[in-house]
DNA sequence: TTGAAAGCGTTACCAC
DNA sequence: GTGGTAACGCTTTCAA
């Protein structure tokens, strides 16, 4: 196995040397590079040449200091998911446009990664942050000190009520499940997304809240997570019921997969036997076989707006607090009225 | 609409401001943060009750100027995709082990933005990149002036020659494809990915070797793009074809979904008529009905040992320059031998 | 065990 | 137009 030495790294240069290069003031070429107009045109070339010549870069951690800002905001999600590179997408958009570098801060949602990285932005490294859902409040470490300047984006974080852009998930939820019951389903199953996350909370209380309103038993509502194998298994112990629902909404579509996926290999077809309704409206929704029927999250737009937001606070305008954004539900192919009304 | 009033934000605690609390000096402070060892136990607990006190958190920034050091790791990725995201795990989990932050950084598989991360670490935003993948190189601008220490992961960075750990796409591309021609397929298709990705282009090779050497036809490869929507129109294509084949490699599992979707609309089966490989053994081609067979990538350990090296780079202890790991193929149910051999 | 002060690489104010 | 220099918030050497 042949190893290599560490390579040579020469100290990058400094403002300084460019100064002493050229026998002028550090003043004179940091306004080269900031603020040309102040500067004679000539003076202007010469430091450019020079600092081409030395491979002169301004050290942006000595810049951030000086300037207490730094143009970066810190996106914590809680699980690398296509729905929240949806959101991603959006914030990166409007982050281009505004004059923002974003980076995405995983925390597998761990509220003590999620209280790490909001301490590195309160400590300076980032201007504010976004943050993507998160953790329960009765899951969270006690009193980090300060926050840095936030948003959530999707859901509200209860507790410390962040400035929002989101959509109303108990509504959705209800909509959703109000769907199956128009069908003319009576026993309707939910399988519910990860306890830890207050989206899988509320679609959970939409849920029962369509249920209870119509006067519908909630005995098929059974614990989950966000992942196909989860719902899988979650589906098996339903069918396993003597007596089996006739439809169920699933607290996402990669959940609504396995779900379906354990349908199928019951030997019972969907949306025949059972409707299967999802909620998300992921890129998976529409290409999986058959197509699902869900709930559609505008994702773009919450992140475009959340850090439309963001640039609002840290430029101390004005802003609206809480904005909700609309849903609606898309019928597609796993969704049907019960076979026996 | 209620306009909230932007926050009043008060200035967060300095160092000096607990020193003057205290009466003593900030070097006193500091060691009490960083080095208590060196303070008698009391001064200690003073200072800590005044740092809680005040809110006091070192300002990151100042401290990373001073030390020249971030401990934080950039990871450049191309796109927002669940394969990346797994290699993107398995370098959090080595991170956290050995005391580094990482942020992910996404560049649309745009060179540009490519470019201006690197920059940013280069000027002391971060202490090294992780490259997983990268756009090729004739479209990158010129000259970037110094990289940071980068260690590329997944594949080659060609021109740069950065440290790496990867696999061999041709060969695994090229062993894809002998399962097909060993099952008895004469007549087999190619769906390449994004010609912008270099991975796209050694899979690609890959085929083409493997057809050559079993004395086969390439008149099958289409050009397409990672994603079930590029799939499809590719394989539309193909099964437009006056003579259609009876296999087809695609560049990734993505590929293949939309691929199969195709076959299906056209009211044929898979792999019945048509058998479908794909390739990185994503999550999804376990999930996917049929499950597809396919190529398995170590994506996890790729990134656990990418980020072991860009340690022992930034620390200075020797390393290997290019570590090659193993990959395998997985039979599932889109690949069976072709109907009229 | 603690304090004074230099210095990390910038920017911006105040002179000239 | 350009230069000198204080300051951003911290760590660390040197002295005491």
């Amino acid at each position: 196995m042949s190893m290599s030495a560490p390579p040579l790294q020469r100290r990058p240069a400094t403002i300084k040397d460019v100064a002493r290069e050229l026998d002028i003031s550090v003043a004179t070429v940091s306004r080269a590079m900031s603020k040309p107009h102040l500067l004679r045109p000539a003076t202007v070339a010469r430091v450019r040449e020079a600092v081409e010549r030395l491979g002169y870069r301004p050290n942006l951690v000595a810049q951030n200091l000086k300037l207490g800002s730094t143009r970066i905001i810190y996106v914590v999600v809680p699980a690398m998911s296509l729905f929240f590179f949806d959101v991603f997408r959006g914030i990166e958009r409007a982050a281009l446009e505004q004059g923002y570098s974003v980076v995405a801060a995983h925390t597998g949602r761990d509220p003590v990664r999620e209280g790490e990285y909001f301490d590195q932005v309160a400590c300076g490294r980032a201007d504010g942050v976004l943050l993507v859902s998160s953790a329960r409040l009765e899951t969270r470490p006690p009193h980090q000190h300060q926050y840095p300047p936030t948003v959530s984006v999707l859901e509200v974080d209860e507790g410390r009520e962040f400035p929002s852009v989101r959509v109303d998930h108990v509504a959705a939820a209800a909509m959703a499940t109000n769907h199956l019951i128009e069908l003319g389903h009576r026993r309707i199953a939910h399988i519910s997304g990860n306890a830890l996350a207050p989206m899988a909370e509320h679609r959970r209380r939409g849920f029962l809240q369509a249920m209870a309103a119509a006067g519908l038993s909630t005995e098929y509502c059974v614990p989950g997570e966000f992942s196909p194998e989860a719902g899988q298994a979650a589906m098996e112990i339903l069918l396993a019921r003597a007596v089996r629902p006739t439809a169920v909404f699933a607290s996402s579509d990669e959940i609504a997969v396995g779900a379906i996926r354990a349908i199928k290999a019951a030997g019972l077809s969907v949306p025949g036997d059972i409707s299967v309704m999802g909620y998300e409206d992921q890129r998976l929704s529409r290409i999986y076989d058959p197509q699902i029927s869900t709930v559609h999250i505008p994702t773009f737009d919450l992140g475009y707006q959340a850090m439309t937001k963001l640039r609002r606070i840290l430029a101390r305008e004005p802003y609206e607090h809480d904005v909700l954004l609309p849903t609606h539900i898309v019928v597609r192919a796993t969704t049907a009225a019960p076979k026996q009304a």
